[in-house]
DNA sequence: ATATGAAAAATTATCGAGAAGTTTAGGATC
DNA sequence: GATCCTAAACTTCTCGATAATTTTTCATAT
């Protein structure tokens, strides 16, 4: 592998000493999709935008056939679109497309909580418990203008609703809310300026806990459909899906 | 390895004087897209069989790129698993996964015909009551022995199937239904001699069909449920899904 | 026999170039 | 000025070659 100039944003390629643990990194599709797909999600390349070979080639100094099997994956999870003869484009958004992720997103929580709490054991408990005050910590300090920190948050929230659901044992369950959870984040990312986060998430989130803590299937349904109609709402209120326009690259 | 006997199975390449309408055929990416996904789930390529690139190029006669960016497809609909730095498999199936996989149907199933019922008009029905009739006919002179009959009545009992929900609008949840159906497909194609249609088939079908016009929602959930089960059961019995053996190319 | 290890064979992953197709730009015609 | 046509410019898509592994083979030592 030659010396490129890799002056783009995202540090893909690996440092010249690297630890040789990480699973796949090896494989530069799989750091072209990582970088793809974490760009869109965090808005970095906008609903809509073509992308563009060259674009692509220069920004994660990758070569074609790495990136074109990358948005291949993506086109599979909803995040890219294959036009026929024109490559592809990053999935458009719009509020008629959330409204109807965030009801398959209910579904698939609902049942994904139902076989948790049915199933959980003593660690399972643990890990939401831990997951949580970890989440509280992260949000204590939290400072919107630090990059870190604001990753820091995205990350540990999910880690707790992922602990919330991960004694479902059903790995296509998993697998299923999985990909809607990616798209979803999207939208929320996209939308929602993560200063926003203070609403009551603390308390929802203590409330999730109580009631898997409890077993309580019905209510986890009630509060978790409520926590995702909440999102849904602020992202409708902030008015960011509001044109259906097509932007450009 | 070499004496796969290939010949002419799958013509993926246009013939010479074609013509120029299919949708996206000008794209050997989606060609081997579709070639590679109908073997899979006839179960011409077996479950963990390693997928060589000389093999998949003398097979279908398209080049490596094309071929790699529909494996990475088939990756994100799990047909095909990705080896980190060896390839690409066949998924596997096992009856523990296909247990799972039906019951994620029926969540999606049962959401989408409550859906379905709740919205369908005149031309949804008439829809329904088309294909009904259409897979009875095909039924009817129904041959075992003839590929294309067969072929036929797949396709037909798929088409009732999609009727049944078309008047859905929730485009995610037609989509994530859309890939449980065909990876469930797989599983009944590769157990099931297409000669136990037979079973009451007839008369499930026509069940749906009734709950459908009536409106009734709890009973074809009921019947959905049912339909579903009775061909893991098949499939349970079929006896094929047994061993746990990692079978080789 | 079993394990070790280096060389050979096979296979994947990646790049660069070229063919096929699409978009843009610039007239010519009505 | 608007429409249609053609040529240039640009992109995507595909192939063949090459680098980077992984797997196999086989001789050697325990």
């Amino acid at each position: 592998m030659a010396n490129r100039p890799n002056q783009g944003r995202s540090p893909v390629r690996a440092a010249p000493g690297w630890n040789a643990e990480e699973p796949d990194s090896s494989s530069l599709t799989q750091a072209a999709l990582d970088a793809i797909r974490e760009d869109i999600l965090s808005g970095e390349l906008t609903p809509n935008t073509r992308l563009r070979m060259q674009m692509l080639r220069e920004r994660y100094d990758i070569g074609a056939s790495p990136l074109r099997e990358a948005l291949s994956r993506l086109v599979s999870d909803n995040l890219v679109l294959s036009l026929q003869r024109r490559g592809f484009v990053v999935a458009p958004v719009s509020l008629s497309d959330f409204r109807d992720l965030t009801n398959l997103r209910k579904l698939l929580e609902k049942e994904a909580l139902s076989q948790a709490l049915a199933r959980g054991d003593d660690r399972w408990e643990a890990a939401i418990v831990a997951a949580f005050h970890q989440l509280n910590r992260v949000q204590e300090r939290f400072d919107p203008n630090d990059r870190n920190s604001v990753v820091a948050w995205e990350d540990m929230n999910r880690e707790f609703h992922d602990a919330l659901v991960s004694a479902c044992k059903s790995a296509w369950l998993l697998r299923t809310r999985n990909t809607a959870y990616i798209c979803s984040e999207r939208y929320r990312r996209l939308c929602l300026s993560i200063t926003s986060i203070s609403r009551d998430v603390k308390a929802e989130h203590k409330q999730l806990l109580e009631a898997a803590m409890d077993r309580d299937v019905s209510t986890i349904h009630v509060l978790i459909s409520e926590h995702l109609e909440a999102t849904f709402r602020k992202v409708e209120e902030s008015g960011k899906l509001d044109e259906v326009a097509l932007e450009q690259d």
